[in-house]
DNA sequence: GCTATATAGTTACAATTGAAACTAGTTTAA
DNA sequence: TTAAACTAGTTTCAATTGTAACTATATAGC
């Protein structure tokens, strides 16, 4: 594979290094390999997924919340929500104060899935960092959260 | 926002501390920040752009070739290559040795594209980046470069 | 109150994507 | 050599996704 030398001192971009390839590269096998858990074994999205998590920890919100909770978009969450629903793993009532929205909740059922999957998914997240010191799952957590911020400022104001 | 308390000593996922939850969130809003630049300003997709930056530095790849640096499946290659090439990007030779395949590499018009969109992309970055010190970017691309090997470790067998 | 504006959630439509089939050419090996 | 297996790249079709429009209700200002 011939490299390119012939360019004077023009900006280069090594994909391989350019931190928005790398975070995108790594999320997306991520996604790949943990997918096999929950959408092989257990035949659930990963936005499913991610509103089982969510109710589980904070039952009783409003689709809405579901979607500040998990950055989805409003879609993304009805659609899961629907398909949630479908499976039977959900308790849907009215709010008391808007007849428009719904808060949602898990049954037994929903409760069970996600226990089933949260157990193998945590597993799975604790063989990926196996290998790291707790000194450095710390500067990890701290890192993604450093960036987390630095993309919301960037994006506010440019 | 109510918080479950009710469950034992059940397996327990809080999403916010989920690492892969946390890198496609973070992975996703750098993308969405990103494209901006290339999107709305030269309206190239994320797949373009890559290849734009992988002939930079490696001229006269195949699009298999392009594929395998990239990490996108030939059928995306296929369809970003034909778009840059509508767009007169691009130069393509039939491969010496195989006449099934053609070589790709920039042009004049590719490669000012490829310059402009670097440009910017660059500064981006540095602009996502800075605020943290050498040790802690250093740290940073060891922490990914890890993660990504025991991803590749992981799928392997498991 | 009553009109205008905003919001919760769903639906419809268009664009993007991925898997599998396909075309055309190449390699293997009998 | 020639049949069988393989590979480069494209196309087709179905599924997923996002944007915009929509329904139903709620709130704000008059």
């Amino acid at each position: 594979m011939e490299e390119n030398v012939s360019n004077k001192n023009n900006p280069k971009v090594k994909l391989k290094h350019f931190m928005p390839y790398r975070l995108n590269n790594l999320s997306e096998r991520v996604s790949v390999a943990l997918s096999r858990i929950y959408s092989d074994e257990f035949d659930i999205s990963v936005a499913e997924w991610r509103i089982l998590a969510t109710l589980a920890e904070y039952p009783h919100l409003l689709a809405k919340e579901i979607g500040l909770q998990t950055h989805m978009d409003k879609v993304k969450v009805s659609r899961a929500v629907g398909t949630l629903d479908q499976k039977q793993c959900l308790i849907k009532e009215k709010d008391m104060n808007d007849s428009r929205a719904i808060r949602l909740a898990l049954n037994a059922k929903g409760l069970t899935l996600y226990e089933n999957i949260a157990h193998k998914a945590l597993e799975w997240e604790k063989s990926l960092l196996a290998g790291l010191s707790g000194q450095q799952k710390k500067g990890l957590y701290e890192l993604l959260g450093y960036l987390d911020e630095r993309v919301s400022a960037m994006t506010k104001k440019g």
